[in-house]
DNA sequence: TATTGTTATACTCTATAACTATA
DNA sequence: TATAGTTATAGAGTATAACAATA
């Protein structure tokens, strides 16, 4: 129940050439109040930033979700699923899935914590931390290189800090 | 395989009460790089923005997508399905099942087009602009007007037309 | 032949309840 | 009893193929 991948103007093509003088029938949609809605565009722009991540990072087969998992396993290694997870907002079923996969791959292992036999501690492997490196790379040489190129370094700086208080405060 | 909703710290509570002096164990896990990726702030701030969207229309039941599509057909009567899909980026096959909604709760129509009985003219109905009129009244003078009152209307201005930047040039 | 609306379907993401093994 | 990891499951959202009616 919401916005999607393409769609800047859409349609308007399948226009009967008896169209209507110059009323402007058969024309683009009026977008009207929607490109003034915040929550519509913001939509809208993180679509297109994921997108541009999963091409950017599609050599090494990583969606954002997962990009953002190996980034906290590299500096918080030994921690739980539970603490991951809640850190990045996914409920802990939902994490099982997540980190089979990534386990599977090989990019991180679980191992019974000694204090606590009901944990799991959560490390990268050398595999994992050498993708999470050319991830990095990529990412930056490409993805956010892309974003500096749009809006220049001190936009993309206040965009950032305006989407952090949002996000923290709002 | 992405955000939620809630996380901001996350557990850090089960942590041992003979914690290791004062390393730091058992703290907050480190957010680093992650705080810098545009992609995952933009994520958590939509999440954010839709949240509070939901809980300001409330009343109405409407989610943001009905708002937006409502929009559209008020800026836009008797446009078919196909136009008013491919303009808010939904796919045509999505967008019969979100009308059917719309429709059964009388707030727009579907009225097979006289020039082309294959599409259908989609008009908002008396209450559907009733209804239309009161969401934008709720999104002005609660929704948007926290962020206005965040961000300051300079900021949320700027902030506005860099993600337009983004959604269309990215 | 092409297009509109539609159905069927599948896959991902998100969310909740409940189980097990540990504590 | 409470918590960590897990399973099962359900619901949105998104995606593609194909069909009937119409052009």
């Amino acid at each position: 129940m919401t916005v999607s991948r393409s769609a800047t103007a859409g349609g308007a093509k399948a226009r009967k050439e008896a169209g209507e003088t110059a009323t402007g029938e058969g024309a683009a949609l009026q977008m009207g109040e929607l490109s003034e809605l915040l929550g519509y565009v913001l939509k809208r722009a993180q679509l297109r930033v994921f997108e541009d991540f999963l091409r950017c990072v599609a050599p090494l087969q990583l969606t954002p979700a997962q990009f953002s998992v190996l980034l906290l396993l590299d500096r918080n290694p030994g921690r739980n699923q539970t603490e991951i997870a809640s850190t990045l907002g996914i409920l802990r079923p939902n994490f099982v899935a997540m980190l089979d996969g990534l386990e599977s791959r090989d990019l991180c292992t679980r191992t019974r914590s000694a204090n606590d036999r009901r944990s799991h501690n959560l490390v990268l492997t050398d595999k994992g931390k050498a993708v999470l490196a050319r991830a990095k790379r990529l990412v930056a040489t490409k993805h956010e290189a892309r974003l500096n190129e749009l809006l220049g370094p001190e936009s993309r700086a206040t965009l950032l800090s305006m989407l952090t208080r949002i996000a923290r405060e709002f």
